[in-house]
DNA sequence: TTCATCTGTAATAATAATTGTTACAGTACA
DNA sequence: TGTACTGTAACAATTATTATTACAGATGAA
């Protein structure tokens, strides 16, 4: 991963947790994460399709969590922007060579492992949780 | 990450590990994994520095593991490799939001954990026992 | 010594991924 | 009917990644 959409993603979907059910306009959105409206929209519309945002158009419009957070898994959302092996690509080897013809499935499997891992270690953690650091401890 | 790297320098390992100590020349490598021997080198020149391969210029050089293969751990290599954060780069939020202002302190904590995550992962895996794989049964 | 073979490295080009910008149709509310 | 939004496309700009070429220097062998 070599993008900021995980980052922009959560920064999203916090924003509208601690908003508690006050719809955001992408405008807004953009602002706090200092990006271009448009891509905050394209990345809305993505979480939109994935079931975590529901968004309303026109005036008075803007978006609102539409799962409770405390629902929402942080593994869900690593698996949803997710479009690049977790370890990198892979090269397109020569399969004259014994290592050639057999090191991307070697290597899917590690990558396959890897990624079990980690989401493991993200199933543990809530969008609420994550969005209760942002809180004073008061 | 969203580059071969990894993919590439664990190939080279692999190549390293079953040629034995039999010194392979960059030239070589680059036929297997299908790629520029200028790029081999220069991946090669890093895993050089790092410590995993030893290798001689000149007529017959080439280069070989610098450390047993048994020795030589997945995570190691994956350190080594790394050059982006696991999950991805981070915005650079507008700091008089709340959540802006606080987002990369814990989406770096967040970061921390996942890669430590991985990295136990992939601390149970040698190069030796990559290597395997890629025998004949018999 | 001279030649062929190889590494190490730099400079540069080409390609691909990512991000940014602008524009505008369509929706919804007042 | 106007204003404030979303949704989306088309395109430009920037950055990351990979590929290519070139050549100095090391090494061993004829």
């Amino acid at each position: 991963m070599n993008n900021a959409k995980f980052a922009t993603a959560l920064h999203i979907l916090t924003l509208l947790d601690l908003a508690q059910g006050e719809r955001l306009s992408s405008e807004w959105i953009a602002g706090s994460i200092n990006l271009n409206p448009a891509l905050v929209r394209k990345e809305i519309s993505n979480l939109r399709k994935l079931g975590f945002i529901s968004s309303k158009e026109g005036n008075g419009g803007g978006c609102t969590l539409a799962r409770p957070s405390a629902e929402i898994l942080l593994s869900e959302l690593y698996q949803a922007i997710r479009v690049v092996p977790l370890l990198g690509r892979s090269n397109t080897p020569n399969p004259s060579c014994i290592v050639g013809r057999l090191i991307n499935q070697h290597l899917d499997e590690l990558y396959t492992e890897a990624e079990l891992s980690l989401t493991s270690q993200l199933e543990k953690k809530t969008l609420k949780a994550f969005g209760e650091k942002f809180k004073p401890v008061s």
